[in-house]
DNA sequence: TTCCGATGAGTAACCACTCACTCACCGGAT
DNA sequence: ATCCGGTGAGTGAGTGGTTACTCATCGGAA
């Protein structure tokens, strides 16, 4: 009888990196309750007791999952550029065309939406990293143009998570709920992004900002 | 040693309202996986051993709230009414107030999110009785309003979804996430809807529709 | 007396986590 | 070159506790 062949000893880092890629696979597909610790050791090629060699609780490998994914700051420098020459059209179109993309990997999404709904500590966290700055980013940007005289009046924060949010109920709709897309990615941005900066209206009544909140 | 007395025997019918109730608030709070049969039980007020001759297995009783939790349709009708007067704004405002408003209870959103993440069979029904329905409404009204000129020319499904977006972005922020809330429920409203009719631009440059996508 | 709502006491399977142990590898003394 | 002992990656076989679900039985109301 030959027992089986040792698998290679790799260095604890690389273990650890797999590990955590095969676990942030299942966490995102099915949740944190809904996966099993023998499942990530399946998934990672490794026995289930060496997963606890290198996380002491399941719990601790979930949150070094969210404390690891950081945030891009590749676009953030693009919409800065764009936002120094007052480039509207471009600042919007490269925030939602970066979430609004083919291929895009709904994996992070999963895990932001899951972590919140099943209140982990680290949500927080995880979600001003991936979103708040956005939204501030979004913000700051719309107040300029405010104060230039180019927007109408509005509560920028709000302005700017109006924005955000077609944009993610948009991956809502496809990534989570698995509605299909009807029009390709790039129509899809350059629709929001219109009817963002320019409103539905064919004939705005008036050039003056609308500020006064009429009757409800 | 003293029994404890029998609890007092009730209908099936409301017993098995009261489990629902109780069923659908848990599993709305911790999800599907995150939820045992005997914290049900114990929310109900009744032994564990009840809940399954009620319900099969556990899986049936989250289908059947899943499934029992129908639509509002007075807000349709509402929306109906002012849809025949072309009252752009109320009807928008209608929409969003309904969904956007104090003490709006957010187990339902919850149940919804848990539902499609955790890929639950009904939920792709669930999604379509309480929310698809508001885009398709919302997209015929805006696909005359475009006939009639009123509106630009837009695909008339986007629009619906990017207005949609926006409120329950709004409510995923608050409900979900915790995001504290900086104006009223009013004010919020009555910005969104200002947005998406007439965009954040002051003066558009033009009065013809902007048909032609922009090279992005 | 006869239903039927209701339950306590299970059961097998599964959960996260532990433990005693086996090797592969490597650096230095022989 | 070759042995040798320390280190740490790696595991099989558990642990106690929990899970969804079952069943024999009880007792109040019709």
């Amino acid at each position: 009888m030959t027992r089986p062949p040792r698998p290679s000893r790799r260095s604890s880092q690389e273990r650890q990196a797999s590990l955590i890629q095969a676990a942030t696979r299942l966490f995102a597909k099915k949740g944190f309750d809904g996966t099993t610790t023998k499942e990530i050791a399946k998934a990672a090629g490794i026995s289930e007791a060496l997963v606890f060699k290198h996380f002491p609780t399941k719990r601790a490998l979930y949150a070094a999952i969210l404390a690891e994914k950081v945030t891009v700051n590749e676009l953030l420098s693009a919409v800065e550029e764009s936002a120094k020459k007052r480039d509207d059209r471009r600042v919007f179109t490269l925030i939602a065309g970066y979430r609004i993309r083919p291929g895009v990997d709904p994996t992070l999404l999963r895990l932001l939406l899951f972590s919140a709904l099943e209140g982990h500590e680290l949500s927080d966290m995880f979600f001003a990293k991936h979103h708040k700055i956005f939204y501030d980013h979004l913000a700051a940007y719309i107040q300029t143009r405010v104060k230039d005289g180019a927007f109408r009046q509005v509560d920028p924060l709000l302005a700017a998570r109006a924005f955000i949010g077609m944009v993610v109920h948009h991956r809502l709709l496809h990534e989570i709920f698995g509605v299909p897309m009807d029009r390709s990615h790039d129509d899809t941005v350059s629709t929001y992004v219109d009817v963002f900066l320019h409103g539905l209206v064919t004939a705005p009544q008036t050039g003056r900002a609308r500020k006064l909140r009429p009757r409800t």
